[in-house]
DNA sequence: TCCAATAATCGACTATCGTCGATGGTCGAT
DNA sequence: ATCGACCATCGACGATAGTCGATTATTGGA
């Protein structure tokens, strides 16, 4: 017998891949860092650091702090430009997030 | 003249709407959080709050934790039935997701 | 009424994170 | 070569979060 609540047509999500969502969303997990994506997303053309403290309002290590945090998981692209940092969005990776969340939900990815 | 780089069709996100997704994302941002959640979404009736422990591998106080944050953001639904605890997915929570990834990409919400 | 089962809460510990100021390093211009 | 602008890194601090074990509260059954 089978007292298993589990409905076999929804898989089970696998640790490691729970994992890697969550540093996922841990990127996003924070106001000021949605701040600086947002800012880099809304721009009509790359952005500089300095630029995006001014936005922002916080300070300049802060805002490398998220760069840096972004980057790692591919939300932005930086690219040393002389003694200034270009800053760009990869829209390709929020685009991913509704995969995610069915993955999460158990629908398998068509 | 208009130094701004900011791209007047892409509206910037308020700073109040930043900490509103963010603890929203918060909440996705643990591994063991997203296991919790997944194992209540991918089965075919209400679990127990025993049911997710046998099943996640965690103490019982840790489970009980990580379903008060997801209820708190109303991931989950939590019923009480005599001495145990119903906790039922709420789908239509992910669904917003997709949402709040094009306001942060500046876009606005059609 | 007493007991077992279930789950919420508490207290403590550790780890991680966001923020800042200060420092250091690199590049371009003079 | 020196200087200034720009950004990354470092060190420190406080705050927050995840985990566990123990305790407590509530419910249902014997």
């Amino acid at each position: 017998m089978n007292s298993s609540s589990q409905n076999p047509t929804r898989p089970a999500l696998h640790p490691d891949d729970a994992d890697e969502y969550a540093s996922w969303f841990r990127c996003l997990a924070d106001g000021t860092r949605l701040l600086v994506l947002n800012a880099v997303a809304t721009a009509d053309r790359a952005m500089t650091v300095g630029e995006i403290v001014d936005r922002v309002g916080v300070g300049q290590s802060t805002v490398s702090h998220h760069l840096r945090v972004l980057a790692e998981e591919r939300f932005v692209h930086m690219q040393a430009d002389g003694t200034r940092t270009l800053v760009t969005v990869n829209a390709d990776c929020l685009q991913a997030l509704p995969e995610a969340a069915a993955r999460i939900m158990g629908f398998d990815p068509a």
